[in-house]
DNA sequence: TTCACTATTATTGTCGACAATTATGTGCCG
DNA sequence: CGGCACATAATTGTCGACAATAATAGTGAA
């Protein structure tokens, strides 16, 4: 569940399509051909008819019965509404974190933010998707909940990640985004479940912040072009 | 994505598998044969194999690569990360509907709980789950968040009535859950997001101690009929 | 021209058969 | 008797064809 290792040549397309359309291969809102999709990647109508279900289930395509599955749009009220979600899951994962993970991966976590913290002070304005993924992704695990686990990592995530892949976001935020993890950590290691659900929540939504902006900002310049 | 309307043989088949897995006419923990399945419900393969995924989904089975799908087991454990989850997502989705929902949405939630007063009142120790689920649907949805509405109206809720209805959860629970409904919605009508969030919390939190120790007592029962 | 209706085309839904993988059973060897 | 190897059976995965539904094009009338 948590492993991408595909075995069947249904799960290999699943995550062929889903990395296409996370990354914008397949544009956002285009519709999916089963036929067409079946000729592209030389298998059967029945895999594609499976991946495409699998990715419906994970909210990257709507699916319409006799209709067909069209990639999902991106517009600034699905941010929205996607970060609500995302704080409430992750804010709890955090608690959970707070309260369940062992010593030996709070250490982990810590040695991961200080070398986060090496870069920043060398003002590499590194910190790259890459390592906050990672962030999250440990205190996600930490929670001990394989549910929650499954909808943050194999749902919400993947969507995120599109939004932010499709904006260009690779930039800023970078050193408060540090010390928000920074304490989120703290207050994990301290066993604070309840801060550390807090401070989650709002390093979610002072992301979401982020994000929005530029989606607007992307949003004027694209309407000032015209 | 609200309306259980079936149009194909797959939604038709996938709602009448849901219904029997919760309700335990499928016992929990068996095997799901896709032949037999399709030879039972008489329709094809195809279509039972669609089922099954969408069930999946669901979280209502597991489904292993080449081994087959088995309907998930009741645990404990399962039933506690269960309502976590659902406390993060229905606590979020009280914060919400006190934001979003409408004034008249709100009076209707305020009829429907009168209305359950009387029966409380009355002493009959009526206040069925069809209430209760009505309440908590009135909420959500009150959230005007579709993600957040799916996850739980299509996924948490199912798997939570089938640990209701398979420990024979009926009864009690009656006058203090009226209470807390009530201070929900007084909280909702206040637009008082903080509080509605938190009493949601606890009031999702209280019932699962309810339903942990019921679960708890007949499996006792069970182990002293050895 | 525009609207409504029909015929045609294209797309999705369903089916049964075959291929690949896993589970089962049998016999041999230690 | 127990365990391993192989053969057999059962189950899932994949495929191509047909059926049903929706989209499109075309025709005729107001």
């Amino acid at each position: 569940m948590i492993a991408d290792i595909a075995v069947t040549a249904a799960d290999k397309l699943f995550i062929q399509l889903r990395k296409d359309i996370v990354e914008g291969v397949i544009a956002a809102g285009s519709k999916l051909s089963e036929t067409e999709l079946s000729s592209n990647y030389q298998v059967s109508r029945a895999v594609v008819r499976e991946a495409i279900n699998r990715l419906a289930s994970g909210y990257l395509i709507d699916r319409k019965a006799n209709i067909g599955a069209r990639v999902v749009e991106l517009s600034p009220q699905g941010l929205h509404q996607l970060y609500q979600v995302r704080e409430a899951l992750e804010g709890m994962a955090a608690r959970l974190a707070a309260r369940n993970m062992s010593a030996h991966d709070i250490q982990q976590l810590q040695a991961l933010l200080a070398k986060h913290f090496d870069k920043v002070k060398g003002s590499e304005s590194y910190y790259q998707e890459a390592g906050d993924v990672d962030f999250h992704y440990r205190i996600v695990l930490g929670s001990n909940n394989p549910q929650l686990i499954n909808l943050l990592i194999d749902g919400v995530y993947h969507l995120a990640r599109m939004y932010r892949v499709q904006l260009g976001m690779v930039g800023p935020r970078v050193t408060t985004a540090y010390e928000e993890h920074h304490n989120i950590v703290k207050a994990i290691s301290n066993r604070d479940e309840e801060l550390a659900e807090l401070l989650m929540r709002r390093h979610i939504l002072y992301s979401m912040n982020n994000i929005k902006a530029k989606l607007i900002s992307s949003k004027e310049a694209h309407n000032e072009r015209r």
